[in-house]
Parts: C-alpha cells; sequence; structure tokens
DNA sequence: ATTCTTGACTATCTTTGACTAATAGTAATT
DNA sequence: AATTACTATTAGTCAAAGATAGTCAAGAAT
C-alpha cells in the first residue's frame, strides 16, 4: 500500500514540481486510514530523498509536496553537505547518496562503494556512535567530491 | 531439502536475471521453516558465486537474489580482503587503494573517495576500534567491487 | 567433522486507530 | 465592527498490533 502511494505522488511529481493534495480524499481513493498518507511522506518523501513537505490543518487544510531545485552540481552537493550534520542513519545516508546518483552526480560504481560504506554493521554497535562516524564519512566524501573533476564517462 | 531449495531457485535464475521471493511462501512450498531458506541464500548465493541478495522485512517483504557478472580483478581482489584482514591502519589502507589505482582497477576519483573513507580523523579516536572499523569498511569496498549487476530493465 | 534443520528470539517495516493540534466558519456578545 | 466562544473540518503524533525477514545456537543427519 505504501508503495502504491508512493509511485501515485511520484507520478504526479514527474510532470509539476509540485503537488498539493487533500489527505482524506488520498486515504479514501487508496482506501486507507489517513494517517497512512503520513507515513508515506515521513518515509518516503524526507529531505534526505529531496523533498520539502508543507500542509495546514482544518477547513481547506492541505498537503503539499515540493521537490527540491538546485542550481547545479556544487549546490547539490553543499546542500547534502548541510544535510547530512554530524549525525546521519543509515537509511537517510543512503538517500542521501542514491538521490546524487539518480542526480548523475556520480556514478553507478562510485555509488555502490559510498552505499556499502555506509551500512550500520561495519561500525561500532553504538548507535550514537556510528551515526556520527557515518556522518564523518559521509561528508568528507561528498567534500571530496566538490574538488573533484566531473565524471566525463560514458552514461551507465 | 538445501539442495532441493537451491535447484528451484537456479531454475528459475537460468531464465531470468533475478528472482524475487516471499521467504515464508517458499518455506510452505517446500514444507520447511524460513530460516531454511537463509541458509540456502547463505551457503549457495554468495557473492562468490555470483548472487547478489537484497530483502526487505515487514508487510510487502521480499528477498531478491541477483545474479551478478564476476569481474576478472577478482582473485586480485580477494587476496587483498585478506591482506586487509579485520583491522588495519590508515596508511597500510591507504597503499591498498594506492594499488588499486596503479593496477586501473578503481578510477581516480573512485581512489580520491576510498583514500578520504580511510581517514584517522573521521573514527572514534580509539587506535583499535578504529583500526576495525576501517578494516570493515575497505574489506566490504573491495568485495564490492568484485561484481558488476546486469543491465536492468525495469520501468520507473 | 561437517553440513543441515529447527525454532526461539530479534530487527525492521507497515498498518491502524485513538488522541491531539491547528484552522476556518459561525453565531452570540460587546 | 470587533471580539469571543463554540463547532466543524482538517492534519499530526504516537504507540500498539501485524507482517515480514534475520540471527544464532543447539541438535540431527551425513
Amino acid at each position: 500500500m505504501t508503495d502504491i502511494i508512493e509511485a501515485y505522488l511520484k507520478k504526479v511529481l514527474k510532470q509539476k514540481e509540485q503537488v498539493e493534495i487533500r489527505r482524506s480524499e488520498i486515504a479514501e481513493l487508496f482506501d486507507c486510514v489517513p494517517s497512512q498518507i503520513n507515513y508515506v511522506i515521513n518515509t518516503r518523501f524526507t529531505i534526505q530523498k529531496g523533498y520539502l513537505v508543507e500542509s495546514k490543518r482544518g477547513g481547506g487544510g492541505y498537503i503539499r509536496i515540493i521537490k527540491v531545485q538546485v542550481l547545479d552540481e556544487l549546490d547539490m552537493l553543499n546542500t547534502m553537505v548541510e544535510i547530512v550534520g554530524n549525525s546521519i542513519t543509515e537509511r537517510d545516508a543512503k538517500s542521501v547518496v542514491q538521490r546524487l546518483y539518480d542526480d548523475k552526480i556520480i556514478t553507478k560504481r562510485e555509488a555502490k562503494l559510498m552505499i556499502v560504506a555506509m551500512d550500520k554493521s561495519l561500525y561500532t554497535g553504538n548507535r550514537v556512535t556510528d551515526n556520527r562516524v557515518r556522518a564523518n564519512l559521509l561528508r568528507s566524501m561528498l567534500v571530496n567530491l566538490c574538488y573533484e573533476e566531473p565524471n566525463k564517462r560514458k552514461a551507465d
């Protein structure tokens, strides 16, 4: 169900760069409880994945999902560094890398190298420590990409 | 039983590049406990044998087995994985990466990504812990370089 | 000795619904 | 006209229950 709603919203977002819904309408359309919509938004339309969400309650309330626009490669990388901050979960870190790949800032091989490095099982086992170390790693790699020549490889 | 399940999955993989199952369904189909499926996967569909496994838990969960192409550099990379072992210093780690680059197994960008990730300053500050985490990271990255996924043909 | 089978326990993701919070509309009061 | 109080209409939060898959170690089979 989550996947279906996600796909629906993404489909709309492919054509318009933002989508505005009424929570109860979408819930009815897919025959689920309204809070399911919040779940989809909280797990699939995060800032790490490049989305902003605004909403208003009460009469005429709405939920608006906006696809974040970035200027260029450098802007994207800087934005990502901010999002990473000094602590990040495995899931969010992987979302960030995936987004770089989707936007063709890194190659598939680079993305895979970075993604495996985000895996929880590689670290100390202390959640707080691990999230900090992961953020350090990811930030360093992102900053490093800022100084590199862009890829001039064939598309993959 | 293990052999039967292995044969079943391989038969499917002969026609498709990947197979996606629901663990409980297959367990029921062959009348075994669900964890048997994990055993089959862990012993028969390893990365060394050319298979990549992805999974998701919870509602709508799945296990996906993907056939991958093992690259020529496999031996070289396996040797390096052994050299890394379960603990490695920053200096030795960087040498390993440098060697990969000299041997043209990785690009310059990839090398730099890996090198920055080996830096002592990113870790916990505890030498023993750091060397272990660094080894974990480097090993995972090396293993990751051993194979290549087939081109996906999936509309999204 | 090694490989396989089993199941108890754990981890993660999704679904649901009761309760809470915010906003707009409306009617009564000043 | 402005304010207040109440009601209706949304959306948000959170925790429990449900649905999967993963791990691990003991025991069985080879």
